[in-house]
DNA sequence: CGACGCTTTGAGGAGATTCAAGACACGTGG
DNA sequence: CCACGTGTCTTGAATCTCCTCAAAGCGTCG
């Protein structure tokens, strides 16, 4: 049993990242069970698999209740630029609302098992639940913070970006429930380089570097934080 | 009159960004009048005043009918970080509706004149014209392939975003109906370069090159493009 | 067990930064 | 209208961070 986070049970609609779009905002919980019926649930791809593709027509929301996907996009020599990295209980899709048509490339980094909310299904929502349309906007115009977050990052020194990296998977595995300290990178390191910007090389650097102060432990794909108050000293000093 | 921009009428509702997100979306012609009664008009803030700060409560989103403000955030030692430049025409204050308490701080770089549509209003409009929320979650969501759009920017050489920046900002004042070869920079290379994520000197080096090369022609702020095939060609290649 | 891909580690080099100093532009007041 | 001062812009030189290239180590999976 190498991966940590499949020991959990899988995510449903009442602890998948949709019920902020609902429960909270004025959707009944008797209505979640409204939702279960309306969702395709129980998708599977395996590792390596597409989501969906860039340049496909926009077919919904997807919600990933088991497993990693990554969100890429592709440079003008064809090479692929991580976007985003989809961890299990978060949605995935926003790229295609705005043209209807998708942005980036979703593409599973192991065995995943998604839910999906299709357009139409998403149109009855917006009938049956008032409000429903401002939380999915509320939900879209985060990406707007997010946004300027990673601007910060971008500016920041490739050992900076590394903690970041790990402290912002833990945090957001913490928020579904997995746990915060120890966990699995499905990514390579090649993926994680890609995404923050930096070569591989340095990723490699510097995950040993914060391993000889012991900071993390790191094996293969396994990492457990030991020292996280030093490791978010690297990341907010 | 050193200001090419202002030699152009001032934007109203029928040719600022707005009216995408009324007049072809099912809000007919005749409603653009009751917009213009509903609008807040004429906003003036002097150059260096703020137009709202970070973590004040959201009021509405604002177009700007003439003058460049700039958008920025604050790292964590307080240095303001640039996330984008707003020219006349464009809006501004979507990042504010996610947390509804903005989470950056818009600066006129010179005097603006601004509408301001507040948020009772935009709900006002929600009600009278269907369709209404859709589009600013469709223009919300847009944000996120901005953002793709700038990842991507953010890989690649200082010389590659000093072209970007110049052809973006030509686009973006074309669409306005400005000319597109010959406009003022309102803002300092310091800005530029810190937008850009470069040092300034940089920003000096790389737009001396392009004169050299004679590419464009730069006297203290006013541009002129001489040579668009190839700026475009340093941005693309 | 062997092959392949991923990761680590080292050496050298390129691009951009930082620091420093000088040129220029703009607005102010005499 | 010009002299002056301040802030912006330019230019040069030294330095640094991170990249690229190369090769070896390790793991994984057929």
């Amino acid at each position: 049993m190498s991966n940590a986070l499949a020991t959990k049970t899988a995510i449903t609609c009442e602890n998948c990242n949709l019920d902020k779009l609902c429960i909270p905002k004025g959707m009944k919980r008797s209505e979640v069970g409204e939702l279960k019926l309306l969702v395709n649930r129980n998708n599977i791809r395996q590792k390596g698999e597409a989501i969906y593709h860039s340049g496909s027509p926009f077919r919904g929301i997807i919600a990933l209740r088991s497993g990693t996907a990554k969100l890429l996009s592709f440079d003008r020599n064809g090479n692929e630029i991580i976007v985003d990295f989809i961890l299990p209980g978060e949605l995935l899709g926003f790229d295609g609302v705005s043209a209807q048509i998708h942005n980036c490339t979703a593409i599973a980094l192991e065995t995943v098992n998604f839910c999906h909310l299709t357009s139409r299904q998403i149109e009855t929502l917006t009938l049956s639940t008032p409000g429903f349309y401002q939380i999915l906007l509320q939900r879209s115009c985060n990406q707007f913070d997010i946004q300027v977050e990673k601007l910060l990052l971008s500016r920041r020194s490739a050992e900076e970006r590394v903690a970041a990296f790990i402290l912002h998977i833990s945090e957001r595995l913490k928020i579904r429930g997995y746990s915060e300290l120890e966990f699995r990178l499905s990514m390579s390191r090649e993926e994680i380089g890609n995404h923050l910007g930096i070569a591989h090389e340095t990723v490699s650097r510097i995950v040993h570097h914060f391993q000889s102060l012991e900071i993390i432990e790191i094996k293969a794909k396994q990492l457990k934080i030991t020292n996280k108050k030093k490791l978010f000293s690297f990341y907010k000093d």
